[in-house]
DNA sequence: TCTAAAGAATAGAGCGCTCTAATCCTTCTC
DNA sequence: GAGAAGGATTAGAGCGCTCTATTCTTTAGA
């Protein structure tokens, strides 16, 4: 009952383990008479290679370990594909470990991750510390996305926050809106990208900044609204980008709440276009990454390092695109 | 620069590699003076246990496999994070794999996972054949999520469809309605369940049932509603139940857009209290299913079987509830 | 016919750990 | 002070595989 191994299968097909090891590995150097005995062996008893042993006997290893900050974001999901797909194709798996936005849970997941000594590790949006990222990257390569670190053993693959964010911003000035606020990200590791970005960008067209402080949810995005247009004084403003996509639905319900009408009264984009974003229902303006691309280049990055073509740290920025959907209009007269 | 192994943290300390072993494992049988001499020798190192020789050496695994059909369903998602808790509580890590909802992908993902010589195995709702599945079942513990199954040597842990339906369909018809229509989830493994206790409840209240087909998306349920309103002869529907969530949002978007308000015109119930549902943008209706219970229970499933506590299969179906928000009311007079 | 070279197959050590059995200390008892 | 008992420690084999030599075949060349 015991699971067959490789000593089995070389006594059904009468040759030495060695040779077997050869044909599961695809060498050529192998008669095709033998080659054949040895895969009839293996079909035969139900044999597949233990990857493990496989991996402690040969030093190396063919899987990709990926931490999810946070499986429950779409973005992330998709990026986690697009990783999936690359490390396929490039004859790696891929392992997940979720960290639930916990510098403690990151932690326990990223070294039950490392404990398995995979060939590399992508950290999706860590909110580790600093120096949990800078131990871990001792360990092997290591690829930072949608977080920047300074260390040169470490790459990263971010999208251009700065500049997605000026689009949303050129996109509502065109409309006609000069009184865009925008709802921070807070601790969010992208959300500094996205802050100067707009900032900079309404500078550029001449218009008062006027930065929000929220996180990157639908309930944080809800009170900021309700905090803006409850204020007394001062014009309200007309356009919102919001932090995220989850920022702006709850940005939305709000304001049809205090009877707002989107984008009648006022224009809202969201930003990482997620599957949300683009339901019918929603419909949402949004920033859009080019999300399997951040997925390929982490894991092209990665496979650089593991095979030693490169030393110096690569620092992907991503060009992101507007997509215009159904909540931004111009503003009243 | 290599990684120190159990020899050297041995040496440093001045013991044997048995002891350091034993004190690793944490084994009562140490002195304290051996104990704290190897944990500084392996604090200094930087040391911790390979994994994988680890498990190789003692024939067992603290490793439980998570084949997800589909990530981006945060339905499944959430099932995820219920069994990522309990499997920490319990000594184990939990590492995931994607199938994306194809059976040949599922098949290299269920592969990888068993390569790796886990403890047990948990499919989230696999679309993957049965003889892959009995295949898979002959190489350790398996718990199938969301799927039924005859097998003898695996578990199951399912919501009681039939019921939640049942649900459904007892609160819209106490709010008064008799046309009530139910868009089927086609071939995903849940929708038999749904499909017959919606049957089965409206004949109780003496109506016609009336199943659209359709499928667990949202362009399928809006496709559903262009379909039903558009035909002609007949009163449409006042209600309608949902496969789940994403065709519900499908669903009320296409009746938003052939002029009908939600819930005035037309009820609709999702199924599955996604997050989405939740979102105050949306306030669906919906059946919620215990997500971190089901985990839950699929782990324990799995851990008795590991133990070898049990030898029969186990088959949860757990209780649905109604969560009522704002997209269900009286029909029109 | 003999030898060299290339190709095919294998022996055996070792990856980093666990586990059993054996050995080494103490301490306790009479 | 001898022997038993029991806790602490270690030696050494082995998990399922890979990898470096090494050996065995075969074929080609002179």
């Amino acid at each position: 009952m015991a699971r067959p191994t490789m000593t089995d299968v070389a006594e059904l097909a009468g040759v030495s383990r060695a040779l077997v090891s050869l044909v599961m590995r695809g060498s050529s150097n192998v008669s095709s008479l033998r080659r054949d005995a040895v895969l009839a062996a293996a079909a035969e008893l139900g044999y597949t290679p233990h990857q493990m042993a496989r991996s402690l006997a040969s030093r190396t290893s063919t899987v990709l370990g990926v931490m999810v900050s946070d499986l429950r974001n779409a973005f992330f999901v998709d990026v986690v594909e697009g990783i999936d797909a690359a490390a396929r194709v490039a004859g790696f798996e891929m392992v997940i470990n979720t960290g639930g936005r916990s510098p403690v849970r990151e932690r326990v997941a990223l070294r039950s991750l490392l404990s398995f000594r995979p060939a590399g590790i992508v950290l999706l949006s860590p909110v580790l510390s600093a120096a949990a990222i800078t131990e871990a990257s001792g360990q092997g390569p290591l690829v930072l996305v949608s977080r920047t670190t300074r260390l040169s053993s470490v790459d990263t693959v971010n999208d251009d926050g700065a500049t997605g964010a000026a689009l949303a911003v050129d996109h509502l000035v065109r409309l006609g809106h000069t009184r865009i606020a925008h709802f921070d990200g807070g601790r969010a590791s992208v959300a500094t990208a996205r802050r100067q970005g707009y900032t900079a960008a309404m500078r550029r067209h001449g218009l008062d900044p006027r930065v929000v402080a929220s996180e990157h949810t639908d309930v944080a995005g809800a009170k900021a609204v309700r905090q803006v247009w409850g204020e007394s004084g001062g014009l309200p403003p007309t356009a919102v980008l919001a932090g995220n996509d989850f920022n702006a639905i709850g940005a939305i319900s709000a304001l049809e709440e205090i009877g707002l009408r989107v984008p009648r009264d006022v224009s809202v984009v969201g930003y990482d276009n997620t599957s949300l974003a683009a339901m019918g229902h929603v419909s949402l303006t949004t920033i859009d990454q080019p999300r399997a691309e951040v997925g390929r280049l982490a894991v092209a990055a990665l496979l650089e390092r593991v095979r030693g073509e490169r030393d110096e740290p690569v620092r992907h920025l991503l060009q992101s695109t507007l997509v215009v959907r159904a909540t931004t209009a111009p503003p009243p007269p």
